[in-house]
RNA sequence: GCCGAUAUAGCUCAGUUGGUAGAGCAGCUGAUUUGUAAUCAGCCGGUCGGCGGUUCGAGUCCGUCUAUCGGCUCCA
């Protein structure tokens, strides 16, 4: 007999080799058709594996994140043999459950699939789920899994398992699938109801380029047909969001073929939406001690050699341009920190000259390869809200703490309540990737950790994702499909000042070296404008609004009214236009709704007699009359506590 | 860059087995002078992404280039 610990407390004597499934059944019937899988002490298992000695057990069902992923990933293997059955001789390299739903990465020879093939594939899938198929789990010899996979000569398999330890190694069979798994798994088949296949894509093996690609088929499953509806529901809300669908509609953004790929032009509205972040960070970085700079765009290629870029990003970069007679070369700028260093140099420093912090918004030029340029969020053009911050070792800290309090206080006027706090350290296993010393590179990622820790961020440590020079601490934000984008960063850099000879003389009249952190609160202001349009769903808040007011005259008998109230409105610095059509008032109130305009200001004989306006929220409705200056006064109390520091 | 898909009017989209392009919205003109999500009528608008090929004939089939979309890889 052993010992089964529920989650309760409650201790119960079971037979040795009882499953989680069967103690799921002592306890309701109901519940062990919904069990996925149970964590036994500290591993997940599947539910059908006996327990042979004294346990904590607890049971995962679909409304856990475990049994999600058992499902998911045995979703995944129910593909797998469904591709086997269809496109026999196919070899399968590995099949993950993810956030939603799972992938399999195949090789199909010369075959290719395509979204065609997907309702074979699901009816397939479906076909074999409703057969109650069990996913049975064997441990086998490293020898006798090399053997079977030798026979069924899938090469991906066999470099998995002949970097695995013999002993560790289990096979997971369903119908004929033999897969080489850790599991766990759900019990069977037959809980899955509705399937999806969502896309294919090539992808790496190994995520290696150089080696083959393999087709990745990325599939959802889900215990009820209503439950994938709303999800492919949810999905086609989220494109609604999207911040290139959206920039195109409310008239920002656009492309141009023949100004060339990853360059967007800015329309006048979104124009005005971003000189009003910059107005806006400007003045956060004036008060803070920032003082503003600009650099031209272009930089001898003796800079970058100086600063480490061009050995770094020489062949990745646009070509460098060439003076017509004298052979000079210059790059496209790709970023500013060497400009900032020699503005640096421009006179000596003294330790009382520090913190120096020097503000630009600056546009840079990087080649990103076609494939992954993605609307405003990864461009060639770009325009970083950058600063370089060069202080005293002893400084180091508190500057940090600062960049990170002006980063929070844009996140709280944007509203940006869901973030990552990331650590980038360096790839302990490639420093060679890196410039600079162990001893300055441990130096810089422990002032991060620091600062995280002093600072209550529970930021995530991910290692090889620093920057070259430095490691950085990152600020992560969703868009409307889930993808993650790097927002704000904040870098220190030990390296560029000792690049470029960076000195200051300290009260003990010695020269010593300037640390510099390198800064963005937005990151760009392309990507922070895309990430903002879809957090939003282009309902900006008012202070950003290009157009806040659309005042809409009921005949024009009242254009004269119109003209008044739109004086007023821009008198006390409210964005308003009016619209002039001959339209009905209906159809005025739904264009305006349409672009989103927070407020519409309905004027006629009403109106004008008493010297009022009938207010139209957009997405609430009418909100009754107001006298002019009420409005106005209600409008500006409105913008304060928005960006209220 | 790699794998797969897509490209028709300013926008959203139709266009059968190859037979000389269509709708709605937007725009323009006129009428209408309007009270909380689409007033009516007329008109304008297209090298069917570019180039090349097959064919008596190509929006439609083939090749190639460009751009876009979903991934992979990359991201100073």
């Amino acid at each position: 007999m052993i010992n089964i610990t529920l989650p309760d407390g409650s201790v119960h004597q079971h037979e040795s080799g009882i499953t989680a499934l069967e103690i799921a059944l002592g306890i309701s019937e109901g519940l062990a058709r919904n069990v996925l899988a149970a964590k036994v002490n500290d591993e997940i298992w599947d539910a059908t594996r006996p327990i042979t000695s004294d346990s904590r057990v607890k049971l995962y069902t679909w409304s856990d994140t475990e049994g999600k992923a058992a499902m998911w990933h045995s979703s995944a293997h129910l593909m797998a043999a469904a591709v086997e059955i269809l496109y026999p001789g196919a070899k399968f390299g590995i099949g993950p459950n993810i956030e939603n739903g799972f992938y399999y990465d195949i090789d199909l020879g010369d075959r290719v699939i395509t979204d065609a093939d997907f309702p074979v594939i699901e009816a397939k899938m479906k076909e074999l789920a409703k057969q109650k198929l069990g996913f049975v789990r064997k441990e086998v010899s490293k020898a006798e899994a090399l053997k079977h996979f030798e026979d069924k000569g899938d090469e991906y398999k066999l470099e998995l398992i002949s970097e695995l330890e013999d002993g560790t190694i289990t096979f997971y069979q369903t119908e004929n699938f033999v897969d080489l798994c850790r599991g766990p798994h759900m019990p069977n088949t037959a809980f899955l109801k509705a399937f999806k296949i969502l896309s294919v894509a090539g992808a790496y093996w190994r995520g290696d380029e150089k080696r083959k690609q393999l087709t990745r088929l990325y599939g959802i499953t889900f215990p009820k047909a209503k439950d994938l509806t709303e999800y492919l529901e949810l999905l086609e809300e989220a494109k609604k969001r999207d911040h290139r669908k959206l920039g195109k509609e409310l008239e920002l953004f656009a492309f141009s073929q023949r100004v060339g790929q990853g360059l967007p032009l800015w329309l006048p509205k979104g124009t005005q939406l971003r000189e009003l972040l910059e107005n806006y960070l400007k003045k956060v970085q004036r008060k803070a001690g920032y003082q503003q700079v600009m650099c031209p765009h272009i930089g001898n290629v003796e800079l970058y050699k100086t600063s480490g870029h061009y050995q770094k990003y020489g062949e990745d970069s646009f070509k460098p341009i060439q003076t017509p007679v004298e052979g000079e070369e210059f790059f496209l700028k790709p970023m500013n920190c060497p400009h900032h260093c020699e503005i640096y140099k421009v006179s000596p420093k003294s330790y009382k000259d520090l913190p120096l912090r020097l503000a630009e918004f600056g546009t840079v030029y990087r080649y990103e390869q076609s494939g992954e340029l993605h609307g405003l969020t990864r461009v060639r053009g770009f325009t970083q809200d950058d600063a370089h911050i060069f202080c005293t070792p002893d400084q180091l800290k508190d500057e940090f703490k600062g960049v990170i309090k002006i980063v929070m206080q844009i996140f709280k006027a944007l509203d940006f309540k869901e973030f990552i706090t990331q650590i980038s350290l360096r790839d302990p296993n490639n420093k060679e990737k890196y410039i600079g010393s162990d001893e300055v590179w441990e130096k810089s990622e422990r002032a991060i950790i620091e600062v995280d820790q002093e600072e209550g961020l529970n930021g995530v440590v991910e290692y090889g994702e620093a920057a070259f020079y430095g490691p950085k601490m990152d600020f992560m934000v969703k868009d409307a499909l889930g993808r993650k984008w790097q927002l704000g960063t904040i870098q220190v850099d030990y390296n560029l000042p000792e690049r470029f000879e960076l000195e200051y003389v300290g009260s003990d009249n010695e020269k010593h070296r300037p640390v510099m952190i390198h800064r963005a609160p937005f990151g760009s202001m392309e990507r922070f404008v895309a990430v903002l349009i879809e957090h939003c769903a282009g309902n900006f808040p008012l202070w950003l609004t290009p157009n806040q007011i659309m005042i809409l005259p009921i005949s024009e008998k009242y254009q004269k009214y119109a003209e008044k109230v739109l004086n007023l409105l821009n008198n006390s610095d409210l964005r308003a236009r009016i619209d002039e059509r001959s339209e009905k008032t209906g159809r005025k109130i739904r264009d305006a709704e349409m672009q989103k305009t927070p407020y519409m200001l309905i004027v006629g004989e009403k109106e004008e007699l008493d010297g009022s306006v009938s207010i139209r929220r957009h997405g609430e409705g009418d909100l009754g009359s107001m006298q002019i200056d009420e409005f106005i006064k209600m409008l500006n109390n409105e913008i304060a506590e928005l960006i209220a520091e």
